[in-house]
DNA sequence: TTAGTATTCGCAAACGGTTGCAATAACTTT
DNA sequence: AAAGTTATTGCAACCGTTTGCGAATACTAA
């Protein structure tokens, strides 16, 4: 409950409007576990709850929702086997994860891992890779110096 | 003309059926650099350009044939901009690349710049990262340990 | 407390991509 | 050259996700 206070907050600092569907979806990102116990849960798994709490509840609403929360930076989003998982954003700083092809389980992975990496592809072609959370896309050099504004998503 | 000989030879050599429907896509990816220059195309782009030689062509026959194409290491596989896309693949050994979110630009990216990577994970977490063409996904130590068989595309 | 207004909602249709199925066509055998 | 076998096709329906739109509702100001 008081978990995801500072979340709520958030929102409303931004302008957002405090409706039900909103503080259900949180709510269950906050509280659930899913089904695998990894931290994160499939979109089908927060619809259902949701569902449960709220029975007008629409699929759609919950990927706006979880969609404007990942904007704020209040959870985060990972692709398990080309499935959309989101979950809480950690507070002890971003992980990034490693997930099994064979049985979808999701490891978490420090930042350091990729910190080199990410060194390498700045001072050998100037590309700055989002790495904030995986699959190697970015912004290339060139617009970098032109200051074109992606359509990314980090508000 | 040439070009894709080999191709058509490793289809017939892996007892799959020449089609005019895989001829087309073949010579369309093999001569097209499609829009954007890059050496890779849409599927769409291959699908419009297929249906032109071939006006029954379906676009669930295209995705068949070029994912047959990349189970047996004809053509790549490249998310650009969570679209796919798709070349011939390289001779030269593969390369990986590096997606511009602002421009949708594609830079070609030498496997050297992954070797450490995979080379860390392996020792470090016993996981073995498919990066063959990337988005870090793979097959955990547990896994490989118990020989699960992925479901995945490497035929 | 009520009236105004801009955001958010539910619904339905669309998106790119995949799949089941009966009809067709490429290969094999004769 | 014709018949048989099996892979492949076109079609239509479906998947998970996104989007347009008019109706509903959270907030603001009176």
């Amino acid at each position: 409950m008081i978990k995801h206070e500072k979340a709520i907050e958030t929102l409303r600092l931004k302008g957002h409007r405090l409706t039900p569907q909103r503080l259900i979806v949180l709510s269950i990102i906050a509280s659930g576990e899913g089904t695998t116990g990894d931290g994160h849960m499939g979109v089908d798994e927060v619809f259902q709850a949701a569902k449960k709490a709220y029975p007008y509840m629409d699929i759609a609403t919950v990927y706006r929702t979880l969609h404007l929360f990942k904007g704020l930076g209040v959870v985060t989003e990972v692709a398990i086997g080309d499935r959309l998982h989101f979950e809480l954003t950690d507070p002890d700083g971003h992980h990034h994860h490693m997930v099994c092809r064979a049985c979808n389980g999701a490891f978490n992975l420090s930042p350091h891992y990729l910190a080199e990496f990410r060194d390498t592809l700045n001072k050998e072609f100037g590309f700055e890779p989002d790495l904030e959370h995986f699959a190697v896309s970015g912004v290339c050099a060139k617009c970098q110096e032109a200051g074109v504004k992606p359509k990314g998503n980090q508000e």
